[in-house]
DNA sequence: GTCCGAGCTACGAATAATTCCTAATTAGGA
DNA sequence: TCCTAATTAGGAATTATTCGTAGCTCGGAC
C-alpha cells in the first residue's frame, strides 16, 4: 500500500512550494513527516506517522508530529477523514441523506438530494468488499464560520489555530 | 435542530423491534439514550448525549452511554460520522478520489471514478456555506473482514465487539 | 559565510476521550 | 414470584491530543 515514488516526489515538491509561499519554515522534521504521509496510501493516524518517522529521526516528538500534521492540513496539503474533532459523533437518521462538513468548525449538516441518492457505485468497488450504503460528503466553510471570519483579512483557504478548530459544534436533543 | 416528534416515535418503535429481535434487553437507559440521539439532528458526541440523558436520569454513567451507543451502532440503528476509530487519520492524496470505509475494521480504501468526480451538488447546499470539495463515501464490510468472519454463523448485519472494532487498520509508509 | 531573531522543536506534564474492572442491580423468561 | 444472565454505576486505567517552557535552527540581512 505504498505510493508510487514519482508521485511522492511530486507531492513533496508541491509541499515545498506551498510552504515557501506561506512563509513557513522548511524543517527536516516537516519534510520527513510530510513524506511519511505522502508515501502512505493507508490514511495513517498521527501515531502511525510517528512510528514511521522515528525510523529516520529517532528523536522527533509525537507533539511535533501532531503540530505538523495540522499545519499541513491547514496549508491544504492534507485532509482528514471525517470531521477533525476529537470525538466520535452519532447519527440516528436512517433515511438516505448526505453530509455537509465545515472544515473550520467541524459542524456537520445534513442535506437531501434524490439525485445523489441514486448514485451509481462503480463496479471496481465490489472488489473492495460488500457495499452497504453510500452518501456524498461535501466539505466547505459553513455560513457561520464565513460570517465570523468576515472581518479577518486573507480569507480564502482555511487557516486557523488548533484552538479555533475545536471551538464550535456540539449539542443533543 | 430537533427532530419531528412523530419521526422520533417511529425511530423508537424501530429500536424496540430491532432490540427484541436481537435478544437485547430493553433497559430504561438504552431507551433514553436512543431517544436522545434520535431526537437530535446535530450528530451529537457521546459527551453531548450523556449531558442530555442526565437530565432525566442523573445517575447514568458515561460508560453506559458509550456502551449503548456502540451497541446501537452495531444493531444498525445508528451510524457514526467518519470511521469509528478513536484517532484522526490523514490523507495526502490531492487527486479527486472517493472512500470505501469498512464498518467492521475501520479501514478506509480509496477508489476512483470519473463519473462520481462529476457529481452535481444541489443548489440548496450553497445555503449551508461555501463548497470546497465533494466526494462519495461508501460503507460496507471489506473483503478481509468478510473472509475472517466467514466461519462465524449469522453473518449479514455487522455485529462485533468493541474490541474487534479497533483491531485492524493502521500503517504508514 | 556569519549572525540574529522569529519560528520551531523536544520533553514532560496536563487534558480530553474512551474503555476496563468489579460489585451491585435488573429485565424478562420459567 | 424467582432466578440468572445480562446490564449498570463508578471509579480507575488507557489512549489520544494538546500545552508550557527552555533550548535550537532556518533563512534573511549584513
Amino acid at each position: 500500500m505504498t505510493v508510487d515514488r514519482h508521485e511522492v516526489e511530486r507531492r513533496i515538491e508541491r509541499f515545498k512550494s506551498v510552504a515557501r509561499g506561506a512563509g513557513v519554515k522548511l524543517t527536516h522534521q516537516r519534510l520527513e513527516i510530510f513524506r511519511a504521509v505522502a508515501s502512505s496510501a493507508e490514511h495513517p493516524s498521527a501515531e502511525a506517522v510517528y512510528k514511521a518517522v522515528r525510523r529516520s529521526m529517532p528523536t522527533v516528538s509525537l507533539d511535533t508530529v501532531y503540530r505538523t500534521l495540522w499545519l499541513l492540513t491547514d496549508l491544504g496539503l492534507l485532509t482528514t477523514l471525517g470531521p477533525r474533532q476529537g470525538s466520535v459523533r452519532f447519527d440516528a437518521n436512517p433515511e438516505h441523506h448526505h453530509h455537509y462538513l465545515c472544515v473550520r468548525c467541524g459542524q456537520v449538516l445534513d442535506f437531501e438530494s434524490s439525485d445523489l441518492d441514486a448514485l451509481s457505485i462503480p463496479d471496481s468497488v465490489n472488489r473492495l468488499g460488500r457495499v452497504l450504503s453510500a452518501h456524498v460528503e461535501v466539505r466547505g466553510v459553513c455560513a457561520r464560520c464565513a460570517r465570523e471570519s468576515a472581518g479577518t483579512p486573507s480569507d480564502g483557504s482555511p487557516r486557523f489555530s488548533s484552538h479555533e478548530r475545536r471551538m464550535h459544534a456540539e449539542g443533543a436533543s
